[in-house]
DNA sequence: GGCCGATGTGAGATCGATCTCTTATGCGAT
DNA sequence: ATCGCATAAGAGATCGATCTCACATCGGCC
């Protein structure tokens, strides 16, 4: 038998090293790191040797050593509330396209909209040294934990949230006009009674006014809808404005108070995805077909609208080149530049049929 | 104000390192370790002053160096063909929270069921030394880079399939069991043209025969339906079974291709997720109605079902289990655990009425 | 009084790759 | 023949936390 017991089965072999690999070589391990790193220069014949000793030992570089020595990871970290949400998801994916674009790896965590989470969320990207961050925070008010404390701290952009007076990017979606556009059309086709359904984080319960902490999508998605309001002339009924924590439950009964006013609703605006489903499934409690009992526009176009029955008007927000666009930004600051800037991408009004028209 | 120069802005401070809070409580790097890790032993007035001084210092450990010396990085890598699937992401999240609940990070990378991808990511996976990977593999034939080849080399589990004379842990569903109840169930209302529409590998194109490398879940699953079949002591037309990439466009194809045939099936079992919405979009088209004109049966409870309309009766698996179930396996090998083991949850039929009675 | 063991702390090596600095070699120009 | 310069490769420091081992101190006990 050889030196490390080559009994029966496979090879006992402890990982290479470099300098396993520049032993074979016979190089020393800053030559073996430069044919393998392809930096610095090598001759060719040596390059080769290098290549073909790593290929024998199957070695692998640590990247742990690598990005402790380099100081860089090459990882960006990515905190979002809730990955199921398909919104969320699709964001993901242009994240990690356009991270994996650039060369970086992408490291996700989720913290279920709770902010103690997300303090958490952050100190452990930090402490894995990610070079950049990207976050969709939870609140408006608890912040502390994204303000840079030091120099050449890993930077952060925000992803799908602006907060006032703070000195960060934000790569954000016009939410404003998106909610305007929603329910103007409404408007326009002749309703009057509008119930507008509002997400808010998922541990807010189900209530009448506007939560204290509530992130900017959502507020923008308030103001865009009373904009249109006050455009046409109409007055907004408080009592037809609902906020619910994003989570089915809530959503549902949420969606039951609105539809069991007097007189009922014609319409509902529904401000995200667990909106939508809310009012779906109140409204098939209340055995109320959609656009001849009751019109429904929704914001975000899930992947399963594509099939559902009947097909539903949605606000179509470009999800995917958002994350896309937030990676883009990130990059930038971690090559350091200092500009701020404020990105902002359009939204699209999608009319698929569930609005009825009231006039004819 | 302090004494570290609160000019107007903020701190200047680069990021503290060990040392900075040892030399400022006064004590060694090693017990200042001692006393921020909680191992060995310290005075309980050396803790701290140490604890204080990490404090006043903003210290964060640095990870890298901690995994790179400790050679554990508390990390295990997740290797899965697409993120989006409404099945995989639930495992996903299964995996996350059994992984963090002992206290392990998860890395999750996707390989849009490419196995090159997938090679590529467990290099990167192990070259990040990641403490264990959990694989849903691509393949049933290219399988190499899941060979280790060395001692102590990070153990691999799989996750949703397994892989025949291959010495790894597998964590699966009863497929067989859950096709077979399916289909069985279909037989048993009384219908004969039974088109089964088994989802494969995106990059398959949409064909009559089974693809050469077909993952285990699907053989069990068409096992299953060609099982209750025999049962029953009927034939199963070829000409009734068709395999398709699980992307929109192939299954919709796929079952147009079902339901142009005569005479047109009655029934329909869809191997997974994207076959059901194939064979919704494919039944819309002909303005089939659902459980009237075909029934269906599905594989996977995917939220969307929960407010779909018509309510769509599906086999159900134990997904987010599947994910922790995994986890505690992997955490077994992690820990020294040799004893191989495969384990199957069990799958149940839900049916929500999309399956019409013919015998009536 | 001296020895023992327990206890708390420090010095220094270590993990593996990279980076800086230095040295050796070769070739052309003067 | 010598100098200068470019090129290739090696030596050693470095990143930051942890771990081993050695050392100091102290109380108890014979």
């Amino acid at each position: 038998m050889g030196s490390d017991g080559d009994h029966t089965t496979a090879k006992p072999k402890r990982a290479a090293r470099l300098i396993d690999v520049a032993r074979v070589a016979k190089v020393s391990r800053a030559t073996a790191a430069r044919a393998l790193g392809g930096y610095g220069v090598v001759t060719p014949d040596t390059q080769q040797r290098v290549l073909e000793a790593a290929a024998s030992l199957d070695y692998r570089v640590n990247d742990l050593a690598r990005s402790m020595r380099s100081g860089r990871t090459l990882t960006i970290g990515v905190v979002v509330a809730d990955i199921s949400n398909s919104f969320t998801l699709t964001s993901i994916r242009g994240i990690i396209a356009a991270a994996a674009g650039a060369g970086y790896q992408s490291l996700v965590l989720n913290t279920d909209g709770d902010v103690e989470r997300e303090r958490e969320a952050v100190r452990v990207l930090r402490e894995k040294r990610v070079d950049g961050l990207l976050i969709v925070p939870a609140s408006r008010m608890e912040v502390e934990h994204l303000v840079s404390t030091r120099r050449h701290e890993a930077p952060i952009v925000l992803l799908d949230r602006f907060i006032d007076g703070f000195a960060l990017d934000s790569v954000i979606t016009d939410d404003f006009g998106g909610a305007h556009a929603a329910v103007r059309l409404l408007i326009e086709r002749g309703h009057r009674q509008i119930g507008l359904l509002l997400g808010t984080a998922a541990h807010h319960g189900h209530q009448e006014s506007e939560p204290v902490d509530t992130v900017s999508t959502v507020v923008e998605r308030a103001r865009g809808a009373a904009a249109a309001f006050a455009e046409a002339g109409l007055v907004l009924d408080p009592g037809l404005v609902r906020y619910a924590g994003s989570v089915a439950a809530t959503a549902v009964a949420a969606a039951r108070h609105l539809l069991a006013r007097t007189p009922r609703p014609t319409a509902i605006f529904a401000g995200n995805e667990e909106m939508l489903l809310g009012a779906l499934a109140a409204a098939r409690e209340l055995d109320l077909s959609i656009d001849r009992d009751l019109s429904l526009i929704g914001f975000d176009d899930a992947p399963w609208l594509a099939v559902f029955q009947p097909a539903l008007s949605v606000v179509s927000r470009p999800t995917y080149e958002l994350g896309q666009q937030a990676v883009n930004r990130l990059l930038a600051h971690i090559n350091g530049e200092s500009r701020l800037r404020r990105v902002e991408l359009k939204t699209t009004v999608i009319d698929r049929g569930s609005i009825a028209d009231l006039r004819s």
